[in-house]
DNA sequence: CGTGAACATACCTGTCTGGTTATATGCCTG
DNA sequence: CAGGCATATAACCAGACAGGTATGTTCACG
């Protein structure tokens, strides 16, 4: 499942399929990739679950099977937590148990580069 | 990021760190890996950007960063609509798609039962 | 300053995998 | 049945990587 997600070129594939089904030479096209390469990215994406084939004559019409990507959804979950809720209090917890006297700002909105771990100030 | 993520023992240390923090030791004793191959391991979370490390003599808490995972997030963002509302309207609504490629659902939004809409109605 | 603990780095190795080319299979056309 | 198109599979190669052992580096302690 991870692994499946893993590659960009199949995180493509999913996010083209996203769109409307793609027939495996359309995807060849998109992707650049060779023909072979990417029946071989189906087959992994396939036996993930995330895709699934339906045959039209010669050619196969995959279309997105979005159910296991609850998979990710759920490991991500616990994690979401961190941002969605005030931080401050979830930060005060984590200090608290690691007695932390470092208390860096783990703001509740998006960080940059340039204004992530700024000083006490 | 997504190679950050992709190994299951990085898993495992992101949610470990999400208890709390922990040290190396800890971790290793947690893992079952040799102290090295954990090492590596947090080089490149803290590489994403998922794990920092507060010194303390010399053992090291390391901490969970939890920001880079929004990106897991956003990425999945646009498939979350398509197991929120009912997967047989969505496979239909695709299905239909597939010859009427007019519009593109790239839902980035949450769907409720109350703004999912087929037609311009 | 010597010793040991905690952690990082260097280096090596086996395995996995993403990419390719070549080939097989199946469908449609004529 | 021959031929061409769409796709899958096989065989192969190069790079990435996770894992280990050995060693370096920093800190705490006496």
């Amino acid at each position: 499942m991870w692994a499946a997600v893993g590659d960009p070129n199949r995180r493509a594939v999913l996010e083209l399929l996203r769109v409307r089904p793609h027939t495996v030479t359309e995807l060849v096209d998109e992707l650049g990739l060779s023909q072979p390469g990417v029946s071989k990215h189906l087959r992994v994406l396939k036996e993930a679950g995330l895709v699934s084939a339906r045959p039209e004559g010669a050619r196969r019409h995959y279309r997105l099977e979005p159910e296991p990507l609850r998979e990710l959804e759920d490991w991500l979950g616990p994690f979401r937590a961190f941002w969605n809720t005030s931080l401050d209090a979830l930060q005060d917890h984590l200090d608290a148990q690691a007695e932390a006297p470092d208390r860096v700002p783990t703001a509740p909105e998006h960080r940059t580069e340039s204004n992530r771990r700024k000083g006490p100030g």
